[in-house]
DNA sequence: GCGCCTGATCCTGTATACAAGAATTCACGC
DNA sequence: GCGTGAATTCTTGTATACAGGATCAGGCGC
């Protein structure tokens, strides 16, 4: 499917990771010596990658200038949750349509990790999570493109989480993801919509809603994390920036 | 957008179209440096169109071998027009909730051209302007996620036309079309909905369900075909099969 | 005659080179 | 002091080179 050269695919999970984890906030530039640099080959495989991210909505890369992490528009961002929530709703009639025992294990089984990793505090690890849980409902529907959509968006609604939404935030509450899990071990089909649009709107609630707090003031919003992402020390992924410290796009 | 640098790009819808309007029949191989050379362009933009077609399920490019325009499985395009139908009742949906008068004039219009098409026996322009259809509806939607996924899959869709359908059958009846502009005039959302479905049901099984004719056929169906795209007048190339005539990607 | 090994050939994977477009800096004139 | 424009530097767009798989064509052994 996505399986490129598996050179281009490293690049493209680790930078996807790093976007959606919110290491790499929305507008980080990515040059591409720098990103090549980084990863250890050259600019080809990595125009590769960022062209592929960019078709996923993760990168912006207009075309005569230095490709950034995305900063999707709010409208943008309303759009990306209204498919979102169109996909999940299929999602969900199909893994009742071929509802096994074992999804229910397996997805319980995923809660707890959730539950564990919010307990320990680890935020990365929380929105990593959560974001999984949804993909492995994705995979239980047994379609392979609407995995693959489904994918994509929930990508992009964590970078719409780390651009509007309060930073570090795991989007997902764990509760609710019970619930859903409840609801479709009930195999009602109705219900258990009820219960992921109810969900899905309490994300896009707490990925949005605070944007009336601030929505001139983003651009404040995103400096302070450019700080608190660089002064981790983290000597992995982003590179380190020469004299401009952070310019956000435009 | 998908806007790369203007001249992958054009590459890119040039060999969407000619593999929509069925000149390109699935399985063909589309090595680099010939597909470079037809476009005056290097390798470095062919892989780049390349890449981006495959990633829009229209081109297989496994690991180390050519390229070759898509051959989904069977189980393949039933999912495809699974998401098809997701895509479209929400689109339908947003339209009707849109809706302004200049969209029935429009859609009109475009179904007028269809007809012109059809009668004038036009079956590329024909086949083009069915998918335009949709996309049109996908645009006035105002959700451009939406508006791309649905173009995948529609591009998509006729593809898999190409591999199971009739040959150069037209996918959608133009008198369908007209249906489903009434059923928006009268914005009543289940009621248009249940029209699309329709539609989308008869494409679905214009598309396949031939299949069922000769499920285990496919090989042969598919060969008569090649004869038929080839047939630059070696009218034997089904009678004689020495062990594998047209090796289709496996 | 049939199947397997071996070299020749065709392609793809990847890096690199070079030209040209942005972004930035610096200096000049008002 | 500040705007404006030229020089400089940073980056991208694109072609090309080269290495190594994959595929194909014979040739050898059975």
């Amino acid at each position: 499917m996505s399986k490129k050269s598996s050179r281009v695919d490293m690049a493209c999970k680790a930078l996807r990771q790093a976007i959606i984890e919110q290491a790499l906030p929305p507008g980080t530039k990515l040059p591409e010596d720098e990103v090549g640099a980084q990863f250890g080959m050259s600019r080809t495989l990595v125009r590769a990658a960022l062209a592929h991210l960019q078709s996923e909505g993760l990168v912006d890369a207009p075309p005569r200038r230095t490709a950034t992490t995305a900063k999707p528009t709010l409208d943008e961002a309303k759009e990306v949750f209204e498919v979102r929530r169109t996909l999940e709703r299929e999602v969900v009639r199909l893994v009742i349509a071929r509802w096994r025992p074992e999804f229910g294990a397996e997805l319980e089984g995923h809660v707890r990790e959730e539950e564990a990793a919010r307990k320990a505090g680890e935020a990365r690890v929380s929105i990593r999570l959560a974001g999984e849980f949804h993909i492995r409902l994705g995979e239980m529907s047994g379609n392979r493109l609407l995995r693959r959509y489904l994918g994509e968006v929930v990508s992009r609604c964590s970078l719409i989480l780390a651009l509007y939404g309060r930073p570090h935030s795991a989007d997902c509450a764990v509760s609710e993801h019970r619930e859903i899990v409840a609801a479709l071990r009930g195999r009602n089909a109705e219900a258990a919509i009820a219960v992921m649009d109810h969900h899905l709107g309490s994300v896009e609630h707490r990925a949005l809603l605070d944007q009336g707090r601030d929505a001139q003031f983003d651009l404040g919003a995103v400096l302070s994390r450019y700080a608190e992402a660089a002064d981790a020390g983290s000597p992995s992924k982003v590179a380190r920036l020469p004299k401009r410290k952070a310019r956000a796009t435009k």
